[in-house]
DNA sequence: CAGGCTTTGTA
DNA sequence: ACAAAGCCT
């Protein structure tokens, strides 16, 4: 391997359970550990939306700053940079003497066609990839990715038939490899205004890690996952996962750990089941590619709704007919953060009641959840408007019966204020627009 | 080809 | 448990 490593971190924001760190622990080399904040996370995308909403953006400062701390104090340091990836490491490469790179690869489109771009800029520098953010290896998958199964079922079943070994990668006691730069990395502003239930950052998860797994909650997990509120009623793993600031093998790992431990449930199983949907969603995106994002999905003819502005404005800020998807976006907006039940409610409305093109609604997700994931958030969108991995054509949830069902005294539709912006029609008419 | 029986997939 | 799709008669 070459003697000047740049290795250029996406969402891979941790050391432990790391296989390019444990790789470059044994490397005679000179390291530089990189960051791109891009400034296209900031500006509106074609959606009119951000893909780094506030939320987001803190949680992700939150994690740089304690992967620097980390770092640091194994005699390392991680430098932020701010520009078009592209430009910007090759810049870089240029001006620090890089002879290799090394880098996860991510299953979206773009971030693919942004490490292709990388490497055809960049002829003489060695490339090495490595699949670091699901839990099996594609080589250990009981069949070709072309080949995964067109529903979670299938494909669970398959995975699940074969066992495959999950194993952690294990970080040297020694030292990383001697930084390359001199000058010390411009420290990383530690951003804390807004109030999260999640703290970003790989020691975060850590301490979350063993505060799930320390008590009862991991059986009891089944029967509380479904429930609109409450920190302890879902695992709430997914933004340190999206961000890789632990590894889904780490959690999986955890789940066995307990099962060993204490006992071995359905609701110890689910948390496992659900890793397996996350899975699931990771090949899929490799898979359809593009097609992810299209409005027809993986379907041939495209769904019948379309874009109206002001229905899409209302929904995004809580003034819908629905008080309880309101109540949803409230928190939303509010927090980064929805629980699964929600997203799936506030996804139908869109979709069933506005018929609103569904590409609006995952943009807006993208923007606002603090654990948005490509594959999970465009997959699962997919999935709500029936042009996904659903056999069913799409999801309609009845909101009158899961109010009835998750909110029968209205506890959270009033955390929320779900009424105080309800609208009493879907759109507003203006009578001067209206030929008499 | 309506109607019932089986299979499949479910967060 | 249940609903939709596929299959059979």
């Amino acid at each position: 391997m070459s003697k000047r490593i740049l290795y250029w971190l996406q969402n891979d924001l941790r050391i432990d359970d790391n296989p390019i760190f444990s790789d470059l622990a044994l490397q005679q080399c000179a390291l530089d550990i990189v960051f791109v904040i891009n400034p296209h996370w900031f500006r509106n995308n074609n959606y009119q939306q951000k893909p780094y909403g506030v939320h987001k953006q803190q949680f992700l400062m939150q994690s740089l700053f304690e992967l620097q701390q980390v770092l640091i104090e194994r005699g390392q340091t991680l430098h932020v940079l701010e520009g078009e990836p592209v430009t910007v490491l090759k810049q870089r490469i240029a001006d620090q003497h890089i002879d290799g790179v090394v880098c996860a690869e991510h299953v979206g489109i773009y971030e693919q066609r942004q490490l292709a771009r990388l490497k055809a800029h960049c002829p003489h520098v060695i490339f090495k990839t490595t699949q670091q953010d699901t839990l099996f290896k594609q080589s250990d998958l009981p069949f070709d990715l072309n080949e995964l199964p067109k529903n979670f079922t299938p494909f669970r079943k398959k995975v699940e038939a074969v066992n495959i070994p999950i194993t952690l990668s294990a970080l040297p006691k020694t030292l990383l490899p001697k930084p390359i730069t001199l000058c010390a990395a411009k420290p990383i502003e530690s951003h804390n205004n807004l109030e999260h239930l999640m703290h970003g950052g790989l020691n975060s998860a850590q301490t979350h890690l063993e505060h799930y797994f320390s008590g009862l909650l991991p059986s009891t997990y089944k029967t509380t996952r479904n429930e609109l509120d409450g920190f302890n009623n879902t695992t709430k793993f997914s933004a340190w996962l999206a961000f890789g600031c632990i590894s889904a093998r780490q959690v999986y790992n955890a789940v066995e750990q307990y099962e060993q431990n204490h006992i071995a449930n359905e609701s110890t199983y689910w948390i496992k089941f659900e890793l397996l949907w996350r899975e699931y969603f990771k090949w899929h995106a490799l898979n359809v590619g593009s097609s992810l994002f299209s409005f027809k999905g993986q379907k041939h003819t495209k769904p019948l709704t379309t874009f109206i502005p002001n229905r899409f404005a209302a929904w995004c800020n809580g003034a819908t007919p629905y008080p309880l998807v309101n109540a949803i976006m409230n928190e939303l907006n509010a927090t980064g953060y929805i629980s699964n039940r929600a997203r799936q409610i506030a996804a139908s409305c869109l979709v069933n009641e506005l018929s609103l093109d569904w590409r609006y609604g995952a943009a807006y997700f993208e923007q606002q959840l603090i654990d948005y994931d490509v594959a999970a958030n465009w997959g699962n969108w997919q999935y709500i408007a029936g042009v996904g991995v659903d056999p069913r054509g799409g999801r309609h949830f009845n909101i009158e019966k899961q109010t009835l069902q998750f909110d029968p005294h209205a506890v959270y539709t009033n955390k929320w204020q779900g009424n105080k912006n309800t609208s009493t029609q879907l759109d507003n008419v203006n009578e001067v627009d209206w030929p008499i």
